[in-house]
DNA sequence: GGACTGACCAACC
DNA sequence: AGGTTGGCCAGTC
């Protein structure tokens, strides 16, 4: 009982929760995400709970700080598919293939949209 | 219970 | 302007 409750629900929950927060059309950075739900967690974790994400878990609208599909170096058959979701939603990509990060990237304070 | 592994990131060649 | 290095630290073996 006295295990911390930080510990049992684990950073995966937290960063499972954070992530099911974010509205469609916006993305966040690997690294404002751990910066968010907890400020030392580093960028490289969240990119590991990512792998193990859910279906129920937007992990697509999770980017790289300057808007890049990292999941491209590892898989770019689903970097396309992350690419296709999120044109879906509305988002806007530069030619590069990139994320407009200026236009779409989102924070929990500005809840109203 | 120590060593390895990363959907990262920034700094440095 | 592109490759390498190092720090980061929760999971996994």
């Amino acid at each position: 009982m006295l295990r911390r409750e930080v510990n049992q629900n684990s950073i995966l929950q937290r960063v499972y929760d954070l992530v099911r927060q974010i509205p469609a059309g916006r993305v966040m950075s690997y690294g404002q995400v751990g910066d968010t739900v907890i400020p030392p967690l580093s960028a490289r974790v969240v990119g590991r709970i990512m792998y193990h994400a859910s279906d129920d878990v937007p992990w697509w609208r999770v980017v790289g700080k300057d808007g890049d599909l990292l999941i491209l170096k590892r898989d770019p058959q689903m970097a396309r598919l992350q690419r296709h979701l999120l044109a879906q939603e509305g988002v806007i990509f530069h030619e590069d293939g990139r994320v407009n990060m200026d236009i779409c990237r989102w924070q929990p304070d500005e809840e109203e949209i």
